[in-house]
DNA sequence: GCCGTTTTCGGCCCGACTGTTTTCAGTCG
């Protein structure tokens, strides 16, 4: 059992102790908990092996540590079962929609019977939820559109839920009878941001035997088919997996077909037909002139030799086309460039040499800045920027410019120490709901980098919204927006904001707009970034972490920035620090 | 349920908004 699935169940245990209205610092504990797994990077179910005691973790407790050892010995939890008996898991459902919180879904329970989507959307569109003590006609509204919005959505894992199931998986399948090679496709290999499921590739000599192989992996809850060449299974966690098991001569064609997208690989096809080439994931054939409409596609495929599919490379070359990087197959232009010769040097992780949004135990951040120092330098980078939130976000203890300057203080201590690396005098000020600035202007002034975000008010209709923003922008002394549309995947949608005002209004002001590598956020997303660029809007990558290791998270930034075709040019924290510095100062005095 | 200690209990983050009320409960960040 993986991290990203015990804290699920935490939470779940959570969610139904708040539904059953239990004591809220009992909840708080789970939930606190659950924090605390989901930051481990080191697998507990490996702390467990290696004998180390849970409860060392914070706000793991003897309680919690015993039923995250009853989860990785049984993958059940007796406790959560018998909640399940009390209340329906679907109420769950419930408190994700709009305006529902565990009371309004326990009460609908009670007094109306429901315990499913479809019955409460049934008693909502009769009335009945609006007579309700508590409730009216906006809430029985709000109710209705926000069950239209979670089922049209289906649902799809963070490219870093799957970075943490995959790995036990893979582990086990390299072990398979007679597997030579093992290759994750699909989406996950292009790095999108959200996954539907896996597609592994497997190289062998008994197609049989890895099939089985896969599915009798421990974590295989339904098999959903299993044949000579492709089997697909559920692993607990929900995530589906398909598994294709192609001879070596076809290797790379089907590499190339089920990496995709479809739209990359119906262009490269028609690329071939011009080339009278077929490609299939079989490999490239010399296509068939006579059969024009001949339906049976796997016939085409075995006519003639291959003239290439061993290899990625050979499958392009055979088009006339050198290798294109799997986060750039989106037929977003690739081909051509390709052609010319023109496609982008991607930004790389080692590219940046400083990261310019994290938090410390002046705010929310759960390190030091010492601590996050430590961590910066560990890294390689030559400066950093600690930006802890401002005062209008109370419940994190913000700061205000009194507080800033003690910790100005702090810094000058911690800087007189390390003399081998530059802090950035910073602060993450909020966006007021009118845009103006949560410090005074003195004190920005002061600072050597201001970045601004919105933490509040994220339901302004998109004009004021956009106002909102634009003024900020204008602020003289703003250096950065940070995570510009305030979305957060599965959870939270994107402001209602003009995305593209802003972002020119970004660009002739020589702001810069973040590209927030938080996996949970990824704000800006790439077409934002892709337009960005045309603009010539100046782009940072910034984890947002808010503990040291959260600092690794920048290499989902680094993704999404390829999936833009952004390369180090395009990005400012790939500058040294003078350089870097100039940069920012050329745009206070624009 | 966790944590820290003034150490086996008592405190645990809280202000603002919304929709529903007519003084506030519930939700949200």
């Amino acid at each position: 059992m993986e991290n990203v699935e015990i804290a699920e169940v935490l939470k779940e245990v959570a969610d139904l102790l708040e539904i059953q209205d239990a004591n809220p610092f009992r909840i708080r504990a789970f939930r606190n908990a659950v924090r605390t797994v989901e930051a481990q990077t080191v697998p507990l179910r490996r702390m467990v092996d290696d004998g180390e005691t849970l409860t060392a973790l914070p706000a793991i407790g003897k309680g919690v540590a015993g039923y995250i050892e009853e989860l990785i010995a049984t993958g059940g939890l007796e406790m959560l079962e018998e909640l399940h008996d009390e209340i329906p898991a679907s109420l769950i459902e419930f408190m994700r929609l709009p305006g529902l919180g565990p009371k309004k879904a326990r009460k609908l329970w009670n007094e109306l019977g429901v315990d499913s989507i479809e019955a409460l959307k049934a008693a909502a569109e009769a009335g009945e939820v609006a007579v309700l003590e508590g409730f009216g006609v906006k809430t029985q509204d709000r109710i209705l559109s926000g069950i239209e919005r979670l089922t049209s959505t289906e649902q799809r894992f963070r490219l870093s839920e799957v970075d943490e199931l995959l790995p036990p998986l893979l582990d086990h399948m390299r072990a398979a009878p007679g597997l030579t090679r093992l290759e994750v496709a699909g989406s996950y290999r292009r790095r999108r941001e959200t996954i539907g499921d896996i597609d592994l590739l497997a190289l062998g000599d008994d197609a049989g035997a890895i099939s089985r192989w896969l599915v009798e992996h421990p974590s295989v809850v339904s098999v959903i088919g299993a044949g000579g060449t492709r089997t697909s299974i559920t692993l607990r966690s929900g995530l589906q997996v398909d598994l294709r098991i192609v001879p070596a001569a076809s290797w790379g064609a089907a590499l190339v077909y089920f990496t995709g997208s479809k739209e990359h690989n119906i262009k490269l096809r028609q690329r071939a037909l011009d080339r009278e080439l077929r490609i299939s994931e079989y490999g490239v054939f010399p296509a068939e002139a006579s059969e024009e409409d001949e339906s049976g596609e796997r016939g085409v495929a075995s006519v003639g030799e291959p003239v290439a599919g061993a290899t990625e490379e050979d499958v392009y070359a055979s088009v006339g086309l050198p290798w294109i990087p799997p986060e750039l197959r989106t037929d977003r232009g690739e081909i051509a460039a390709a052609e010319a010769g023109e496609l982008p040097e991607l930004i790389r992780r080692e590219d940046l040499k400083g990261d310019l949004q994290m938090h410390s135990t002046w705010s929310d951040g759960r390190d030091s800045i010492e601590e996050m120092l430590g961590a910066c330098v560990d890294r390689g980078y030559e400066y950093f920027a600690i930006t802890d939130h401002s005062k209008a976000l109370a419940m994190v203890e913000g700061l205000d410019a009194e507080k800033l300057g003690r910790q100005w203080a702090e810094i000058d201590e911690v800087e007189a120490r390390h003399p081998e690396i530059r802090i950035l005098r910073s602060l993450e000020v909020d966006i007021l709901k009118d845009g103006s600035l949560d410090l005074e202007d003195e004190w920005l002034e002061r600072l050597d980098l201001v970045v601004v975000s919105i933490h509040s008010f994220f339901g302004l209709e998109a004009a004021e919204q956009t106002d909102r923003v634009l003024r900020a922008l204008r602020h003289p002394q703003v250096d950065i927006l940070a995570h510009p549309t305030g979305r957060i995947l599965n959870r939270r949608p994107p402001i209602d904001m003009d995305v593209d005002e802003v972002l020119k209004t970004a660009a002739e002001l020589g702001v810069a707009v973040e590209l927030n590598a938080h996996p949970n956020r990824l704000d800006l997303r790439d077409t934002h970034l892709i337009r960005a660029k045309e603009l010539g809007a100046k782009v940072v990558i910034s984890t947002d972490a808010h503990r040291t290791g959260e600092l690794d998270l920048i290499r989902y930034g680094v993704e999404q920035a390829r999936r833009a075709w952004l390369t180090p040019a395009d990005v400012i924290n790939t500058r040294p620090l003078e350089e870097f510095l100039a940069e920012l100062r050329g745009s206070r005095s624009a």
